[in-house]
DNA sequence: CGTTAGCAGTCAGATGACAAGAGTGCTAAA
DNA sequence: TTTAGCACTCTTGTCATCTGACTGCTAACG
C-alpha cells in the first residue's frame, strides 16, 4: 500500500512530532533523518501522503502533523514494542515487588509508576470480583446490628462489605450464617451468589428471608462494586505544549474530573491485551484530542482491575507500549 | 482603627473583587455601592488604605486590589457567616442524611456537596481513630495464614487491616486471640494499643510474641491510617479568571496533585473549629495564591475526618464560611 | 522516469506605532 | 471636610510591516 520510501517518512514525521509536538518539514527530515533524499523529494512523498489522509497541515505554508488515520497507521504498522531499557525494566521490577497486602496496592503500584515512567497521566479502576471463585467467606458481628461480611477470592482479592440490620443479631445466628455460606458457596464462582441462591437458602434450609436477603444483596453490590478509582500525575499535562492552551487543559481536567467518565472508560468490555484509542477513535467527543491506552490485568483468568494512559493524541506509543507490556508481564507472577 | 467610612469602602471593594477579579476604581464604588461620597472622596480613602498595607495596585493608573493583610482584616472583622440561603440549607440537609454505611462514606459526600455548592477544589482525608474507643475488635481468619482484624470504634468508624504470618493459624488461635483482645481492649482508647500493651499481652498472658508482635504493629497502622484522600472538583479552578494564566493553573494543579502536600496541609494540628489561611499565610509557599480553609469533623470529641476548601485568595469567603458553619452542625447529628 | 535545484508564493508570528479608555493624584474651590 | 476638574499614567487593542519558515511547481539532470 505505501512504498518503502513513504513508510519511513511517515514513521519519521510521526517519531519527530511526538518529540517536537512542531509541524514537521521537508528540510528538517532530510537533515535529521539519514533518509538520503532531497527536500524535494520528501516534500512530494508528504503531498501524496497527505493526499492519502495520513498527515494534515494547519496551513498552506506549513509542516505537516499526522492525522488519526497516520497514528493509527503508524501503531499498527511500524510500532516498535521493545523500546525499553534494561534500567527500566528494574525499576518496573523493583516497584513491583514491594510486598503489599491488597492486590489494589498493586494496582495503585503500577498506576503511579506507569505515570512516572512515561510522563502521562495514568489512571486505573479495581477489578470486580465476579470472575473469582470463592475461597473463604466469614462473618463478624460488629456490635449488635452490623454485620461484616468478608470474602477471599481464589485470586487473592479480598472484599468486604457491611450490613447493617434493624433488629439484634446473635453470635449464635452468625455462626449459623457463617456455615450455611461456606456450605454452599465455598469453591463457587462469585457469579453464583444472586436470586435463586437467596431462594435456594430461604426455602431449602429454612432460614429468615429478613436475614438472608440483605446479605445477598450487600455482597452482590460489593462483588460488583469496583468504585476506587486511581488518578496519578494529573499535573503532567502541562508538560504537554499542546495544553498551554487553556481550552484544552481545561478540557482535559473535565474529563479526568468526571469519575463517570473514567469509569466507563476503563469499564467498557475489552479482553486480553492492550487497547489504544487514537483521537477521533474515541467513543466520546470530549476525548477527540486525546489517546488512551488501557489493559485489562488478567492473572490466570481472573480480573485483577483495568490500568491505563491517558495522553495527547501525539504520545510516545511505542515507550508506553513497551512499558505496559514488560510491566503485563512482570504483574502476572 | 480604620474609620467607619473606610471600613465600609474596604469592605466594598473587597467584595467587589472578589466577584469580579477586576481591580476595582473609586467611580465604580461611589456609582454601584451607595456610599454617598464623591469618588474623589473615595479616592482619598483608598489612597489612605493602600498606605496602610490593606490594599494594593497593580498599576500606577489602575484601581486597587486587596492585599493578604486587607483579606485578613475583612475576614476577622468584616465577615458575614450567615451568607446562605434556607435552600442552600435544605439541599445540605438532604445531601447527609443520605444513608451511608461507612463514616468515610459520610465524609465523602460532605466534601463533594462542599464543592458543588461553593464552586471551589474541596478536599479531605478520613479521620485517624486514635481519638476513639474501641467498642468491638474482631479477628477473622482468611485463608491459613491471613488474619483480618476489624475494629468498631465508639465513634462509629470501622477499621480494617490484614495482617499475614508465616506460619499457618489455627481456628483455636484466633478464637484466643479474639478473646484476649477484647478482654484486654474493649472500651479502651484505640491510643492504648502500643508497645507496652504488646509486652503486657506477651508476658502475662504468655502469649507467643511472634503472633501478637504482627498483629499490634499492623493494628497501629491501622489506627492511625488516614491515606484516604477525597478530591472533589479540581476542575473548578478554570472557572476562575485569574486561573487563565498557564502558569498559576499549573501550579495549582501540582499542589493538587502530590497527595503527601494535601495530607499534610488537612492533617497539621488544628484543633475544632474553621481554620483560615490567606496567601502568603500559608506554610508552603506553593500555596501563596491560594486560601484554604479548613475545618476537622468531631463529633463528641472524636476525630471524624477533616474536610477543606482551596481556591483563589479572591475566595467569597462569607459563603464558604457560612455554609461550612451550616454542614457542620448538621454533621454533629 | 525518478530525483533534485531553484524560485515564487503563502502564511504565522514578532515588532512597533498609535489611539482609546480607564483610573489616579493633585489642586483649588465650595 | 468634601468635591469638581484636569493633567498624567499605564494598559489594551488595532493596524501595518517585516521576517523567516515552509510549500508547490517547474525545469533540468542522470
Amino acid at each position: 500500500m505505501l512504498d518503502n520510501r513513504k513508510k519511513r517518512i511517515l514513521q519519521a514525521i510521526i517519531e519527530e512530532y511526538i518529540q517536537t509536538a512542531e509541524p514537521v518539514s521537508s528540510g528538517m527530515l532530510s537533515k535529521k533523518y539519514d533518509l538520503n533524499f532531497s527536500s524535494a523529494t520528501i516534500r512530494n512523498d508528504m503531498a501524496e501522503l497527505e493526499y492519502a489522509n495520513f498527515l494534515d497541515k494547519p496551513h498552506t505554508s506549513s509542516g505537516r502533523v499526522p492525522s488519526g488515520k497516520g497514528y493509527r497507521y503508524y501503531v499498527n504498522e511500524l510500532l516498535k514494542d521493545n523500546n525499553i531499557t534494561k534500567e527500566e525494566m528494574q525499576y518496573i521490577k523493583l516497584k513491583l515487588e514491594q510486598k503489599v497486602n491488597e492486590i489494589e496496592d498493586l494496582t495503585k503500584i503500577a498506576t503511579s509508576t506507569l505515570s512516572e515512567m512515561t510522563h502521562y497521566t495514568s489512571l486505573a479502576i479495581g477489578g470486580t470480583a465476579i470472575s473469582h471463585n470463592i475461597e473463604d467467606i466469614k462473618f463478624v458481628l460488629l456490635g449488635n446490628r452490623v454485620l461484616m461480611a468478608v470474602i477471599l477470592t481464589d485470586g487473592g482479592l479480598i472484599k468486604e462489605t457491611i450490613i447493617k440490620f434493624n433488629a439484634d443479631i446473635t453470635e449464635e445466628q452468625v455462626r449459623n450464617i457463617n456455615q450455611i455460606f461456606n456450605a454452599n458457596l465455598r469453591g463457587k464462582s462469585l457469579a453464583k451468589i444472586d436470586k435463586p441462591m437467596e431462594e435456594y437458602i430461604v426455602s431449602e434450609m429454612s432460614y429468615e428471608l429478613q436475614i438472608i436477603k440483605p446479605i445477598i444483596e450487600q455482597i452482590n453490590e460489593a462483588i460488583l462494586q469496583n468504585d476506587d478509582i486511581y488518578l496519578e500525575g494529573t499535573n503532567r499535562i502541562f508538560e504537554m505544549p499542546e495544553f498551554k492552551s487553556y481550552e484544552t487543559a481545561r478540557n482535559f481536567l473535565n474529563v479526568i474530573d468526571t469519575k463517570e467518565l473514567i469509569k466507563e472508560l476503563l469499564n467498557t468490555g475489552q479482553d486480553e491485551g492492550i487497547h489504544i484509542s487514537i483521537g477521533d477513535e474515541n467513543q466520546y467527543i470530549e476525548l477527540k484530542n486525546f489517546s488512551l491506552i488501557t489493559f485489562k490485568n488478567i492473572v490466570e483468568g481472573k480480573e485483577m482491575g483495568t490500568i491505563g494512559i491517558i495522553g495527547p493524541t501525539r504520545m510516545d506509543y511505542s515507550k508506553v507500549v513497551s512499558i505496559i507490556k514488560y510491566m503485563l508481564k512482570e504483574l502476572n507472577e
